[in-house]
Parts: C-alpha cells; sequence; structure tokens
DNA sequence: TTTATATTGGACTAATTTTATCCCATTTAT
DNA sequence: ATAAATGGGATAAAATTAGTCCAATATAAA
C-alpha cells in the first residue's frame, strides 16, 4: 500500500527541474548525483515520464530533461500514474479488471470510495505548490 | 498501491464471519471452501486476525474461528492494518522511519494530507456495514 | 569531421515481497 | 483412542521492484 521508490525518484526528478529556470534542461547524471538516485535507474524513470507528457528530452552535448508543461498543470497523481500506472486500490477497481459479482461487492464499494478521496488529495496539489511549500 | 491479496482474503473471511450466527465458530476449511482460500493460507491469515484482536479461535472438534468483537466494531482500516501493518503511503511516512528532513519535504506533507484522508474513509464503515449493503 | 556529451533501448541480474505449501505438534470434544 | 481443528516453523515458488550493463543513436561544439 506505498508508492514505490521508483515513483519517489519521479517526484523528486520533476521537483528538480521545477525548481530549475524555466526552459532550461538538466543532465539526468545530474539530478541523480544531486538525489541520489541510481543514475541508469533513472533514466529507465525518466522514459516512463516522457511518454506521459510530463517531460521532453534532448539528446547531445547541453542536452537533458525538463518538463514539458507549467509545474502548474502537473499534479502528485500524474506522477504516480505516469510510474505505476492508474491508481487502484485493489485489484478488483483496475481499469481492465470486471468482476460480474462487482454490484454486489461491499468490498469494492468502500474501497471505491476511499480511492475517491484519496485521488482527490492527490489532485488537488500541483508542483508548482509543492515547491512554493518548501520555500 | 494496492491492498494485497492476503489483506483481501481476510476481509472476506470476516464477512463470513459476520454472517454467520453470533457465537457460532465457523472452521478455516469451510471458509477456504466457500471463499476458494487456500487452507494452509488462511489459517496464516487467521494468525494475523488474532493478536490484532478481531478474531478469536478454538481447537478441536467443532472449533474454529469466530469474530471476537462485534461487527459494528471492526473497520476495514483495522483488517487492513492486523494484515499489512500500520498504513503508509511511502517508507517516510511510516511510524518508525525518521528523516531529518521531513519538515521541509513537500512530498510527505501531501502524501500525509491524502493518507489522512484515506484513513478516514477506511474508518468510517464497519463490517455490519458491509454486511448490511449487501442485502 | 571528429569528439565529447547525452539520451534510447534491450537484455539481464539481484533483491524483496507476496503467495503458497508441507508437515508435525497440540488441543479438544466425542 | 480417535477424529477434528488450530499453532507454528521451515521452505519454496511466483511476482514485483530495483538496479546494472552495454551498444546504439543523436547532437553540439571544437
Amino acid at each position: 500500500m506505498q508508492i514505490t521508490r521508483q515513483t519517489e525518484y519521479a517526484v523528486r526528478t520533476l521537483l528538480e527541474l521545477a525548481a530549475a529556470p524555466v526552459g532550461e534542461t538538466v543532465s539526468t547524471r545530474l539530478i541523480s548525483e544531486r538525489q541520489g538516485i541510481p543514475d541508469e535507474f533513472l533514466k529507465k524513470t525518466i522514459q516512463l515520464l516522457v511518454p506521459a507528457h510530463l517531460v521532453t528530452t534532448h539528446r547531445g552535448t547541453g542536452g537533458g530533461v525538463r518538463l514539458a508543461k507549467p509545474a502548474t498543470d502537473i499534479t502528485l497523481l500524474d506522477i504516480i500514474t505516469a510510474i505505476e500506472g492508474t491508481l487502484a486500490l485493489n485489484v478488483c477497481l483496475a481499469p481492465d479488471y470486471h468482476c460480474p459479482n462487482k454490484p454486489n461487492c461491499s468490498l469494492s464499494r468502500i474501497l471505491g470510495k476511499a480511492q475517491e478521496a484519496l485521488l482527490e488529495e492527490l489532485q488537488r496539489e500541483t508542483l508548482a505548490d509543492m515547491i512554493n511549500s518548501q520555500k
């Protein structure tokens, strides 16, 4: 019932990027050093953020990573989803899964409600809010 | 970010017990058959519910498991906690863990808030409510 | 055009957690 | 005694998570 370490890596990476001057790219090696993240693993992690449209990358000298959109438009839920896929508090709440008994199932009903409450909070605050609250 | 299968087993087990006539014991074998849970694994699961004071057990012929308290006094959170330990949305929110940087950490702050919202929902409804909503 | 810098991508390994099984001991009612 | 039931330790299998290695490709600058 926890976010994975990789998800935390992703959040810290995006916080680094959000803190950098707008439009400036940062190399994964620099991020990995500053955040103490294994650099090869960080590369994999960033490759999950690209298709989710949270960052863009540029190769070659002077290349690196930058936010794909304003920090005000990226929520914690966006990041978790990019790394872990759609959040589901139980198998039976996953998007594809369908259980014939679902309508009668009080577990899925309660967990569903709890999940809603969780999603709402995770969606409430953006990267920008997180940066500001650090100061 | 999901409850484990074992936790779901525990919930279904407690629902079985809550549905049974008050004070009556049910054998793990019967529960495992009705719920399709591997019986040896179910035993282990029940052994986690005992120290959490959710069920009591009795050995020997005619023995089995029963609720340790009224179904109105058992919440979904109680069950999750019994199986998985204290719920924490990230390592840094676990009871024992302490990070020197926590006061400045916006991730732990947001996750902490989200966790609160989740706990509240998980605590809101009891086994009794779950049984009633099935009817 | 060479060189250094950086991401891309695939294969692989290691570590950890989750799920399950086996088997024998102990308790209890009949 | 015997059958029915939980208790508990050891171990295995499966799945997920974390991390590593390396060759390929793109890019900027010298």
